[in-house]
DNA sequence: CCCCCAATTCGACTAAAGTCGTAGTACCGG
DNA sequence: CCGGTACTACGACTTTAGTCGAATTGGGGG
């Protein structure tokens, strides 16, 4: 069967790689690839019909989190493989929480890569082997309530939240989705409620918190006096 | 001339390094050291007039950039040369954001240390020469653009800016810096020219760029008043 | 078939955010 | 002493955000 996958990637050779170890197990598939988050959307409204996505988390602008609740509104059909860098159980954890049907480590070898895509083609869910096995830290918890807050927002919730991320207005929310201003308001409005804040900045707080790199997280703060 | 300098470093053998490095090119510097971030705070209120501080981020705990965020609220005039173990791009960026005029290597030799500290001393900001040389890519040149916009922020300012990143209203903001809420929209305006944003949210989604995980400005912030 | 529920949509209203002009103050060089 | 400059502060507007109530649509059960 002739499947179309997309490959977002901003390294080339790293693209490449991937679109190779994929081929090795499915000789008709075809390939697009996007180097950026705004390159994918522009990508998957040329190609509606795609099949999979291969999606890095880590590209410019650390929006990969953003981008997979974004697509969870814009494509829901759309069956998304992280293939991150960091492969810590928050991160894989929270992944599969905002709607990933399979991840993969960077470092993964070819054969698993293509046997994990052939799976995910099929409709499987493909968390990594050992998920579920360690205990939660309280970091974990906080980042899949986070998740699952996100994961309560309607299709076109999404759609205007991942605007919001990128920092737009109402008004150009409306316009993007040919709808009024007074809709997207609504929208926000239960957008704010299921996020439990009170305003859209600390909703991009909120958000922001997702794109954290959990090794980054330093110590209390009590001290400092 | 007479310089007061304050030094801030766990390791004595470090300290006195650092010392007879600055004192080679500033022949009448007053030393103050400290060895903690408590340490520091303490000389601060003891030695009102400091003419620079040389920070180390690695000190115990790892507060160093909690204590720099906390510094650009409550000395904004002070001016401080980071002085780190840690020279990776990802670390200098982000001490710059936080304010620093300067950032060394615990690795530079004592004539670069003199050098630097009398350019700081002079007003000049000094960002490390590795930073021009060897970072090319797009995302570093973006981060120290930003970094050096929100330099361009005054101390009042700072202060708001802190509290935004909070999700705080104006009125809040307002109530804490004790001034009206017309005067804190003000600010507000300042501060988004500066950034070259259009709004809060802008904002708050830049300096989510730049300060990686939000938490670590937000305490120091949080206790100035 | 009808009822219920959830999602989407919108208009009218209130609250918050942001702009503009202005004024006081402190500081610095001539 | 005086003019320029930068910071802080505020009031009056305009624009944007957010809430509330209500109408519409498109499914499932009973």
């Amino acid at each position: 069967m002739n499947y179309e996958v997309v490959i977002v990637d901003d390294h080339p050779l790293f693209r490449a790689a991937l679109r190779g170890a994929v081929a090795a197990t499915c000789a008709n598939c075809e390939f697009i690839e996007a180097e950026n988050v705004a390159g994918l959307f522009d990508t998957l409204d040329e190609h509606p019909h795609t099949d999979l996505l291969l999606l890095d988390l880590n590209l410019p602008g650390a929006y990969g989190f953003c981008a997979l609740a974004h697509l969870r509104g814009s494509h829901p059909q759309l069956p998304v493989i992280v293939v991150s860098a960091m492969d810590d159980l928050r991160t894989v954890r929270r992944a599969l929480a905002l709607g990933a049907q399979g991840f993969m480590s960077k470092s993964a070898d070819a054969a698993t890569i293509g046997r994990n895509v052939q799976s995910v083609l099929r409709g499987e869910y493909v968390p990594p082997a050992g998920l579920g096995a360690n205990a939660e830290t309280e970091a974990d918890v906080d980042a899949l309530d986070l998740a699952q807050r996100l994961a309560q927002l309607t299709a076109q919730q999404f759609r205007v939240f991942g605007m919001l991320c990128l920092g737009r207005l109402n008004k150009h929310i409306a316009y993007e989705l040919q709808i009024t201003e007074a809709t997207v308001k609504a929208h926000m409005t239960a957008i704010l409620r299921k996020l439990g804040v009170a305003n859209r900045t600390q909703a991009v707080l909120l958000a922001g918190r997702l794109l954290t790199d959990p090794r980054e997280i330093r110590a209390p703060l009590e001290e400092i006096e």
